[in-house]
DNA sequence: ATGATCTAACTAACTGGTTAATTAATCATG
DNA sequence: CATGATTAATTAACCAGTTAGTTAGATCAT
């Protein structure tokens, strides 16, 4: 009895707060399309992805909890189900907005007007600096892949089609361009593109085991701008011809 | 009704047939310690840890359904927990069976008389040869480090004083060794080391997703192959002082 | 008979998903 | 311009299926 007066009466106390709150918003002057009852569709849709990007990466699909992703949204559980129709729905929902924002800023790189020597290591650098600001798509990426067998993940098919494939040709097409110039040793993209995704990648998402071994922290500033030089030290020294250039133009 | 009967007729006729597959053991001199109703303790743990190594790489820890790993161990679910306290304990088992392989694998290598140049090509191939004749252990090791986080795995502390940390100071002090000798290029092991394991272990981990992207399948015994030149290529161009040595003994 | 090995059947807790109701902004209409 | 219908947004409470873990034995070499 005591008990459900008690949510009653806190409930009613939510209500009053979210009234307040939107008055605010409004005094504001955010922009209000229709309204429910929180009058906030957009910032609800954008804090469930939001949380839903860290539970998942954090945990995978299978150990992410839809009631911590509502919690963390400050959200009523039902109204994920409301936005996004079920659990994987709004995964497939987290990994199209991640990969298509890394799409972009690798994009926006590879479209550059530079020789492949520069453009290379503008791919490379900007695509450190995405995972970089972005740790959770280290983790995402990774968890989606080990998921990509026999029949288990419905969206592999499409991330590949939208996402990887053409960021995929686009570098294998630059290297071959500097293969045939004559600045790139002869690699054959099929191991090389793999391969600087891997040391990109695999910094940050076993950055928290690599903590442990070393002693110290491989994610402070310091030793991220340290990480991106020498992994563009490593693929310039893995690509380049060697006794060729002098500097390797590493340091951005 | 007779759906129960059914079931325990079924049941009638496995007990008939493992006696006489025990019989026949018995006959054919396998040694038999104290026995149960099946008689095969040793079998039994073994076939456990076997199911769930591959049930864990594949979903993860939260994925992973304790019903999977008894029907794939053809055993009873509860032996699962007479012989692992829980389902983590379980897991705890199956990574430190797993990384203590490994470990035992690469120590062989690092412990080889050989010169720093051929030494790292040692272990790099003993690490590649393992990992690709155990595919699971990718996996099983990038899950892991992805768990690492806060107070999440209670396994990563264990693993990084047992198998981790002791294999990265070998590594270490052979670059340095390399790098003292004129032999390497002044790279930095808390750097050069993640490189190495990342180019590794993320293209079997990858795999499933690059089948789709390239169009073929990267776990042929060829391409294999070609991914262990490749893997050595790249480290070779990127350790080595360049232009000193001529071949760099990439091909094993 | 005794203890190691093994199992069918069960349970308590969890978790994805549903439902019916509520709120408030907007719209239609007299 | 008031007001009742409509609709988007949101929630509390609930449900049904799943799953880790338990129990009360059964089996059998010694």
């Amino acid at each position: 009895m005591s008990v459900r007066r008690d949510r009653r009466e806190r409930m009613q106390h939510q209500r009053e707060e979210l009234r307040r709150l939107r008055q605010r918003m409004r005094q504001r002057g955010h922009e209000l399309r229709r309204m429910g009852s929180r009058g906030q569709p957009e910032e609800s849709r954008a804090a469930i992805l939001h949380a839903a990007a860290i539970e998942f990466s954090e945990q995978g699909i299978a150990g992410a909890r839809t009631d911590a992703i509502a919690r963390q949204a400050r959200v009523n559980k039902a109204l994920l189900y409301y936005y996004f129709h079920d659990k994987e729905a709004l995964y497939g929902a987290v990994l199209d907005d991640a990969f298509g924002r890394m799409r972009a800023a690798i994009f926006h790189a590879l479209d550059s007007d530079l020789p492949a020597r520069e453009k290379i290591l503008a791919y490379v650098g900007t695509y450190f600096d995405f995972i970089a600001s972005n740790q959770i798509y280290p983790k995402l990426m990774q968890r989606e892949m080990m998921r990509a067998r026999a029949g288990d993940s419905q969206h592999i098919e499409r991330l590949v089609k939208n996402y990887f494939e053409p960021i995929y040709r686009r570098v294998s097409e630059l290297l071959h361009q500097g293969i045939k110039e004559g600045t790139f040793r002869k690699v054959d993209p099929a191991h090389f593109v793999p391969s600087m995704i891997a040391m990109i990648v695999f910094y940050f998402s076993g950055a928290p085991v690599m903590r442990r071994v070393f002693g110290f922290d491989p994610l402070t500033q310091e030793r991220i701008r340290e990480r991106r030089a020498a992994v563009l030290d490593f693929i310039s020294a893995a690509l380049f011809r060697p006794c060729a250039g002098a500097g390797s133009g590493v340091h951005p």
